[in-house]
DNA sequence: TCCTTTCATCGATGTCTGTCGATGTAGATA
DNA sequence: TATCTACATCGACAGACATCGATGAAAGGA
């Protein structure tokens, strides 16, 4: 549960300074967390409840659920969700900073 | 130069609607054309002039020519920039719309 | 016409990614 | 202890991607 530290600088506003190359390389990483449709949807199935349990997920996507983990994994290692464990089993909820701070990379 | 079609729904923000899969795959091909570092340096460097010539960008880069014609290419099919040639020379310019789409999928 | 310059496209190659079955791990129940 | 369930991790494989050299296309100059 490591916390979310906004960019410091943004990417695509009119005049913007240059990026150095570990700002461009951290702004690629979280962009690549959302470059797939299944990823997407998962983050929009989060951003509509407060907490989503795993079995949920695996329900919702005709995928499997090694395949749904392996994608829960990708986002919290982005920090774009969380994650904490009741019992058997784990829930996930969205940082709503992180998508905040993405958002501020994109401009004004 | 085909134009740019605002999404008409939002990812990432609270109590959102579901995204039908058209909408998702969209969504995420849009940020695939951001999940690269070369990509976001070359948008942010658009950002910061009215118009880039691809002489300027293979100069300031340390990649070969066809690679930012292949990374051009990737953005302009993801309407994030467009071009023109005048003479020999080629002018690339970011889509301001395109890149405020995207900032609206992540939220209000 | 011939040559040069600028940029796009093609082909090849090494690397990364999405997916799944198999296996491991931890909690609950008996 | 034994067993079941929910989830994570591992290993493997097919498809996608970034990169480059070679080539093509188009414009300008001699």
């Amino acid at each position: 549960m490591k916390s979310i530290a906004v960019l410091p600088t943004i990417c695509c506003g009119p005049r913007t300074e240059p990026l150095t190359v570990p700002e461009r390389d951290e702004l690629a990483a979280r962009f690549k967390a959302l470059a797939d449709p299944t990823r997407v949807a998962i983050i929009n199935c989060l951003s509509a409840a407060d907490e989503v349990c795993v079995c949920n997920l695996t329900e919702t996507f005709e995928l499997s659920q090694p395949t749904i983990s392996h994608h829960l994994k990708i986002l919290r290692e982005a920090g774009l969700v969380e994650s904490s464990r009741r019992g058997t089993w784990a829930y996930y909820r969205l940082v709503p900073e992180a998508v905040a701070a993405l958002r501020g990379a994109l401009g004004s």
